[in-house]
DNA sequence: TTCAACCATAAGCATTTAATTATATTATAA
DNA sequence: TTATAATATAATTAAATGCTTATGGTTGAA
């Protein structure tokens, strides 16, 4: 997979509200699948399968510790990634002030 | 719309190869219509819908000019935002060599 | 005042994505 | 060993997305 490709596939992980609040629950921490399930209102079927989105585009990484599967956030870039992102937002809001 | 939504909307718009290449292409300068379409080998339609996504997400602003649309950036944060994102495929590439 | 260039929108279809439900796998404890 | 907790995967269906084709609206020039 080339550069192109894989900023795609990580802008589009990111593309989702489910995906995006997992990757920012797992910001500061790891978490295994049980914290993360009641933390959040979704089935565990769609939370493994959203995980597996951010595994595949390189976000997360997992180790299994037990019967438990732990997961944390492997690229430091997605931490800036955030920031970069909360500020861009901020800025969009600006914008609209001047409306 | 809150911040939340607003960026999951970004970071969807930014995930299509067609999209990112755009927002590529418009980085240092805004550009019309006219001069996008040929640099990219997508119909005149496909195009516009692409550029309409674009506007919507915030990241795009377009003004007519006689019969030409001219689109630019919108917003600073997002230049900043597609470096980000080439240093964390950087990194990514690098946990390969590892490997 | 009509024609052509530029661009947007609508409609239709195929593909992809997301959610649910059901089942499978794995590791530990009893 | 068997039962259970934790997680993943498969199958199904509905909804969203992306592309093409066709059409419509503006603007400026002839």
């Amino acid at each position: 997979m080339n550069s192109e490709d894989l900023s795609v596939k990580i802008f589009k992980a990111l593309g989702h509200p489910i995906r995006l609040q997992i990757v920012k629950s797992l910001l500061d921490q790891s978490r295994c699948v049980c914290e993360l399930l009641p933390a959040f209102d979704y089935s565990q079927a769609n939370l493994s399968q959203h995980l597996k989105i951010l595994r595949e585009a390189g976000i997360l990484e997992n180790k299994k510790i037990g019967v438990e599967m732990h997961y944390r956030v492997k690229l430091k870039g997605i931490t800036t990634l955030l920031e970069i992102m909360d500020q861009t937002v901020e800025e969009y809001f600006e914008t609209l002030d001047f409306k």
